[in-house]
DNA sequence: GTCTATATTGAGATAGAC
DNA sequence: GTCTATCTCAATATAGAC
């Protein structure tokens, strides 16, 4: 199960989308034949799962790792979730594009599988707000609602950012720790 | 050019994805032939080119115009912009999710037209921002950068909202409200 | 405007040797 | 593990009559 298979199919289906990307052009793209292909991979289906649920396996694990590190303040480990969240957005873009428009062309247990991940990450994330809110560091009405806005707001990065664009990396992920803890303070009131 | 056969189309897209669902399969939802479904439209990328430009010529119209209606405050004009965004992601989520997942599918010009539209509505918000950052009411670094925050946290709406749940559609846009104020309040400090 | 019947292509996947 | 050659079928789209 050789990694520069899901490397070159990652590049592929996010430039030009997993349908319109033909076994024979991903053949090759890795330099092998299409009955090669199907040695490692019973399916272009398998493929594709292949690149979402490893990116999304090694996202979850460290981020929810973190969120989970109560040595540290609720505040902290909301900016670093977002720094964790925006680097690994923008690192990773290619499996995030390949991978996320076409969730639907997956079986009925591969798409749970993956939404089961977002899922805990989502959770992960709503009991620190929440947290938060108890400890009075935040003024949050609806934790698990905040975290969504939050989450959605931090995946919204994929479809518009490249690299050579005005803002860097870190001044970008620093942008987003301020617009999260916002969210973090937007309490009842206004 | 009837109407229905566009309605159809988006329901049955929407669920299952633009891919996966074959002429035959929208012909018999539709209850036509599939030579009568030419008549209307010269191919199925068409189609789905109608959906997504109908529901954005509609949308930009509204947004842009409330947003510009400068007999009201910038505060105002984002909460009106909030509401109305969040109004139609849920009462036509069945269009946007026909098309947003598969954009790509489009030829280069009907990409264009799209990323027009969608560009025009992004900067009557930031316009919107820049002036209430000006004015005093907002306090925000970048407002483009805000805007685009405040946009992917709409969207995100439509992938996991569903009648039926928690929280009704009044609230939904209540709550996104605050949010969206809050992060017009995200100056540089924190 | 609508149909039945069909053309055409390109896709995913396999057979079987080396 | 890798290849060449090929199978199979479903997809989009069209022809041509009514």
């Amino acid at each position: 199960m050789p990694d520069y298979i899901l490397s070159s199919a990652a590049t592929l289906f996010s430039r030009r989308g997993y349908h319109a990307v033909g076994i024979r052009e991903l053949a090759d793209a890795v330099g092998l034949s299409t009955s090669t292909l199907y040695h490692y991979y019973p399916t272009k289906q398998d493929i594709l799962f292949a690149i979402i649920s490893r990116f999304l396996r090694e996202f979850t694990e460290r981020l929810i790792a973190g969120l989970r590190d109560s040595s540290v303040t609720p505040r902290q480990r909301i900016e670093r979730a977002v720094t964790d969240h925006v680097v690994l957005t923008v690192t990773r873009r290619e499996e995030l594009l390949a991978g996320n428009p076409v969730l639907n062309a997956l079986t009925a247990e591969q798409q749970a599988h993956i939404a089961a991940l977002r899922r805990a990450y989502r959770d992960a994330v709503r009991d620190v707000i929440a947290e938060g809110t108890a400890a009075g560091q935040f003024h949050v009405t609806d934790p698990l609602l905040t975290a969504m806005a939050m989450l959605d707001m931090l995946d919204g990065i994929r479809s518009w950012y490249h690299d050579g664009g005005a803002l860097s990396l870190t001044a970008l992920a620093a942008r987003y720790r301020t617009f999260a803890l916002a969210l973090c303070q937007a309490g009842e009131g206004e």
